[in-house]
DNA sequence: GCCTTTGAAGTTTTT
DNA sequence: CTTCAAAGGC
């Protein structure tokens, strides 16, 4: 323990000191040695389940308990505020240590905390606000209308993407390339947005990263000081790093441009950098990430040391040999393998159904039976590669009445009302904000039409200005009814001077009218429990951030002493740089100034848009897409749809650098799984309102047959039916089986596999009862139903029919009175 | 200024 | 098929 420690050292030291420690126990020789690695540039190539974030906590763990830096030297990076957050709390059980005095979070998060402390070097108010993505694109599209861009031509959602994609590549209007008269356009919408943006004082994600390094790359005395407080900087998940979040750590740790033109590196010793990450878990490249980063990491600082955990502690061997024989079809890996010393655990299991249904209802069986096993619901997990496939498993969880929870869709801040009263409090901070400005002008509605807020923006247009500061110039009805509303924002901004962040709230859903209209809203009553959910959030949010009276946090010196005295002020350089401690509460660096509770919970608000918190807590079946699972594990896993087109995705499957991403993607689902995997596919499915055919995905060709036990379940005509229709215009399956799968192996060219249509459809061979699926069929015994699935010829047809009263029959049509209805 | 209708599109996503 | 957003009707 930290206290327990006399004589902390000072200085590196080299590594097995306090390799007695406890900390250290049970750690692998290699989770070992990439804990207590000398202070030199390294790289960790963590596979799954690993014990990643063990090692990632345990080195900073190491690093302060032998005393070679204190909380304000370390620096650590990742992606989600889930992972900062747990990384926060694991250290905390492991050392008595104040964590707060660490630069942990994400990028965004730490980029944001340092443009608050340096808003007037950024050319920021201290308050300004940050926008989401939905947001964003509603300042794109007010803009572009505004200026008369022609939205065929250059749809906003494109134009969005162009900036964004711009901002992850480090690069201002000014310096991306014109290379066509479309890019030019872009380019110049591109330089007015900035414009607006700087106009109304706010940010968008990119604009927290890009500012923040350009602060870091223009102001010496600044990057200087960073340079010498962060002695560790450690990158969680560094394959998902972008060009532009690569080059912030590059600046950070002294390998920026300036250090390298001007040599000011020989005048200080950066810190050095600790990248942890799995090319193979590389599955966001389609959002900017560069894999690439990895192995530029390593030419760029000369890394000699690389470390791989390949010692697996999730999964037996079926699994692990599964997930190892697919990821080897890859090209350009680093190269890694996982190992486990759990045995083969029990084999992976394959199954086929005819259509999404059945494999749904399948599903739904095995997952009851699971749970007559004794398992937790939570413990098992179903994933698939599109959010819009969890439709058909959702209804048959729910017609079965097993609870389960989905992952994904809106977030706590992302949901209208939310948004809404957030749109209220921004305006209250920063009455530029257009956004929110015309986001709630009229809502509730209060009688201001687009004709006068057509007005308005003409105005403000003219004028140079903000809406709100263009209200006055406006006459007329329109400018009576918005004079109204911004008369009532400032009557709000003064009443909630003063008030806590909680008053300040309960006001604003108060006079704003929100509340009254979600009370006059039938279906307002979830509305209302979340705007009171809001005050809550607000609430935890003071307690836990301190902004009350125990906000003062620890200065860092008391608790490792060492390092940072040798640290800027004392050496001459700016002395209002010389706190090294950033407490949360945003204090301004310069003059002491700190942000108002309310803006700060805005600034929360934006950055992490909090937990999709449907039925949490309830031990519920886990629904979610592999990108949504990646970092979690399960007792069982279901990975569905492993279809060619879906998995593969279509999209995915003429490029092969794509197709590799897909590979990875696969890799994440197999590794999810502790005890018990399925893969399963359906032969049919209902996609765009159509049924398509599909054979299964090419990876199954790629995984060891010894791992895998194809299952078949059991499904009435299974084998003649719609199996046999599907393959059968190519390779005719004797029987459904493993042998039948091994014929049609080969027989399928990748490109053409997946029809709209099948080629030879059974029914169509022989359709003696003029059914069709779809059509509308009265029974006297059922009533009305609607045609499912035929399969079968002559004596043999059987109909899958859905009655609404009575469920989902198989008739025999020679024998059911079915009469068609239309 | 609000509400209904039409239409087009339809991977993956965190901040 | 379904969902969401923009266009027309009252």
């Amino acid at each position: 323990m930290f206290s327990a420690n006399p004589n902390p050292v000072s200085g590196h030291v080299a590594a097995p000191l306090g390799s007695n420690s406890p900390l250290l126990h049970n750690l692998n020789p290699e989770q070992l040695a990439a804990v207590t690695l000398p202070a030199e540039h390294a790289l960790i190539l963590a596979g799954a389940g690993s014990g990643k974030t063990r090692v990632l906590t345990t080195r900073i763990a190491w690093l302060l308990q032998t005393g070679q830096v204190t909380p304000g030297g370390i620096l650590a990076v990742t992606f989600t505020n889930k992972a900062a957050k747990e990384m926060m709390t694991r250290l905390a059980a492991m050392l008595p240590v104040n964590v707060r005095g660490m630069w942990i979070g994400t990028f965004h998060g730490l980029c944001n905390r340092f443009l608050r402390a340096h808003y007037k070097l950024a050319n920021l108010p201290q308050s300004f606000q940050i926008l989401d993505t939905q947001d964003q694109l509603s300042a794109i599209k007010r803009l572009m209308k505004q200026f008369n861009v022609d939205d065929e031509r250059f749809p906003a959602k494109q134009t969005q993407y162009f900036i964004a994609g711009c901002k992850e590549d480090g690069l201002r209007p000014n310096m991306v390339e014109a290379r066509d008269a479309e890019t030019l356009k872009k380019i110049e919408i591109y330089q007015l947005y900035e414009e607006q943006c700087q106009r109304e004082g706010v940010v968008d994600f990119g604009e927290l990263m890009l500012r923040s390094y350009e602060l870091l790359r223009d102001n010496d005395p600044i990057r200087e000081h960073y340079q010498r407080r962060f002695r560790h900087i450690l990158i969680d998940e560094f394959q998902d790093t972008n060009t532009l979040q690569y080059a912030w750590i590059k600046m950070l740790s002294g390998h920026g441009p300036a250090d390298i033109e001007s040599g000011a590196a020989l005048r200080h010793a950066p810190g050095s950098v600790l990248a942890v990450g799995d090319d193979d878990q590389s599955i966001y490249a389609f959002r900017g990430a560069r894999v690439g980063n990895m192995a530029d990491f390593v030419r760029e600082f000369n890394v000699t040391r690389q470390i791989k955990l390949e010692q697996n502690y999730r999964s037996g061997s079926n699994i692990l040999d599964s997930a190892n024989a697919l990821i080897s079809h890859n090209s350009k890996r680093l190269g890694k393998n996982l190992r486990t010393e759990q045995g083969p655990g029990e084999p992976v299991r394959v199954v086929e159904s005819p259509r999404d249904y059945d494999e749904a209802q399948w599903l739904v069986d095995e997952v009851k039976q699971l749970v007559r096993d004794d398992h937790e619901r939570k413990e098992i997990a179903v994933l698939y590669r599109s959010n819009a496939q969890s439709r058909v498993i959702e209804t048959a969880l729910f017609n079965a009445a097993v609870p389960y929870r989905v992952y994904g869709g809106l977030r706590f801040f992302e949901r209208a009302e939310i948004k809404h009263a957030l749109a209220y409090l921004r305006l209250l901070e920063n009455a530029n904000d257009d956004t929110s400005f015309l986001r709630v002008v009229n809502f509730p509605p209060r009688g201001i039409g687009a004709r006068s807020i057509e007005q308005l923006q003409d105005a403000a247009k003219a004028a140079g200005c903000s809406l709100h500061d263009a209200v006055s110039s406006l006459g007329g009805k329109a400018g009576t009814n918005i004079g109204g509303f911004v008369a009532k924002l400032d009557v709000m901004r003064e009443q909630t001077a003063g008030q806590t962040l909680r008053e300040i709230i309960e006001l604003v859903l108060d006079h704003s009218g929100l509340v009254e209209h979600y009370k006059a809203d039938r279906e307002g009553a979830d509305r209302l429990e979340n705007l009171a959910e809001l005050v809550n959030a607000a609430e935890s949010f003071v307690s836990q951030e301190g902004f009350g009276r125990d906000a003062v946090a620890l200065p860092v010196d008391e608790l490792g002493g060492g390092a940072l005295s040798q640290s800027p002020a004392s050496q001459g350089i700016d002395p209002n740089l010389a706190t090294d401690d950033l407490p949360p509460s945003y204090i301004d660096q310069d003059s002491g100034e700190t942000l108002s509770p309310l803006a700060a919970f805005l600034t929360h608000a934006a950055l992490e848009s909090g937990d999709n918190q449907a039925q949490a807590g309830q031990d519920a079946v886990q629904l979610m897409t592999v990108h949504a699972a990646k970092g979690l594990e399960f007792d069982a896993v279901f990975v569905t749809g492993m279809e060619e087109g879906l998995f593969p995705h279509e999209n995915s499957m003429s490029d092969r650098t794509a197709l590799e991403e897909e590979r990875r993607l696969m890799y994440v689902a197999i590794t999810r799984a502790r005890k018990r995997l399925y893969l399963s596919f359906s032969q049919t499915r209902m996609l765009h309102g159509q049924t398509r055919y599909h054979i299964k995905s090419r990876f199954f060709e790629e995984l060891p047959e010894g791992a895998l036990k194809w299952i078949t379940p059991k499904q009435p005509g299974f084998a003649s039916g719609m199996g046999g229709g599907c393959s059968g215009g190519f390779a005719r399956n004797s029987g459904a089986g493993s042998e039948g799968y091994a014929s049609a192996r080969g027989a399928f060219n990748a490109q053409t596999a997946t029809f709209a249509s099948p080629p030879v459809p059974p029914q169509k061979a022989a359709p003696s009862h003029g059914l069709k699926v779809g059509m509308k069929v009265f029974h006297n015994k059922f009533g009305e139903g609607k045609v499912q699935t035929l399969e079968g010829a002559g004596d043999d047809a059987r109909a899958q029919i859905n009655f609404p009263r009575h469920g989902v029959k198989w008739l025999a049509l020679s024998v059911a009175k079915l009469t068609v209805v239309d």
